[in-house]
DNA sequence: TTAATTCGGACCATTTTAGTACCTTTTGCG
DNA sequence: CGCAAAAGGTACTAAAATGGTCCGAATTAA
């Protein structure tokens, strides 16, 4: 659950990188030696970034990359987008209401709900709270809501 | 973000079949008839769920499967682990300290964080509540506290 | 013009995933 | 007892995703 690439985990290295360098350019190579990455995948990545908007990019000699925002302008949601692409759950290919195992498209459903909820609350993560070192206590989600809510009085077996 | 694999896609449905059939016994056969599955995957899938506990079965002439517990007490964590197996992200495999990419480890340990909250959040949800058709409305998650309480000003963004 | 850089692909090796098959074990029933 | 109908286990193969590399084109400062 909440499966993520390596490159994920690089991107946001990277990204966290240079959320630590103030305003000066960086070339490929220079993160790429910072973050201990190997040039070619640092500059994949970086290309990956710009195009999500995340990174600004000035070409030709003493070019190199920059933060396109603070970081605490930047979410965990964007983030994921840049890097994941979005991702879509197994869907019914066959339109809602005419795909042949009818309960896949109510349980895909409920995933994507889901999804969305998840998606909804890392867009509320900046990439500054993400790097910060301290900070042990977990989050609280409260997904409840999202299946209705009458159905709350159950759970509490403490299962498993 | 939230990536599932197909499989696991399959597995919820053959569990939301499953909660549709009281107690009596369906043999895979049947299962992938109803679900449009093959049936060896179907079969492969009851296994895996049998032995994550969340079917049992019945051996021999006559035999099948079943839902363990009723299906508002088994929660869609268990599901995920179930079908995609306890998910690790990245980390760095070099112990904490002294990995080379220092700041790779902080990384890691915040989308960590985030995972554990997920998962938590996932817990509170049942099989029987993903199964709902109904219920447009969207979960509410909460992450905030997971970075950090102080840091809550910020975002409000609005972006992308 | 030349050197430093980003940009945009294409490309390939490795790993994961999905699906299938085969054989063993268990059990009801004639 | 012996057969048939089931699940259980394992191993294998094909396909897709992932990670990583490289190369030529475009851009710009000196």
């Amino acid at each position: 659950m909440l499966r993520m690439s390596k490159l994920t985990d690089y991107g946001t290295l990277i990204l966290a990188h240079l959320s630590g360098t103030g305003d000066e350019l960086q070339t490929a190579a220079d993160i790429a030696g910072r973050t201990g990455l190997g040039v070619p995948t640092a500059s994949k990545l970086l290309k990956i970034l710009g195009k999500a908007g995340l990174v600004t990019s000035v070409r030709g000699s003493h070019g190199g990359y920059q933060l396109a925002r603070s970081a605490d302008q930047i979410s965990a949601a964007e983030v994921i987008d840049a890097l994941e692409g979005p991702v879509a759950i197994t869907v019914c290919s066959n339109g809602v209401g005419n795909c042949e195992i009818e309960s896949l498209c109510l349980v895909g459903s409920a995933w994507q709900r889901i999804n969305v909820a998840i998606r909804r609350a890392l867009k509320d993560v900046s990439l500054a709270q993400l790097t910060v070192t301290t900070g042990t206590d977990y989050p609280l989600i409260d997904l409840t809501s999202a299946v209705r809510p009458e159905e709350q009085h159950l759970g509490k077996d403490g299962s498993h």
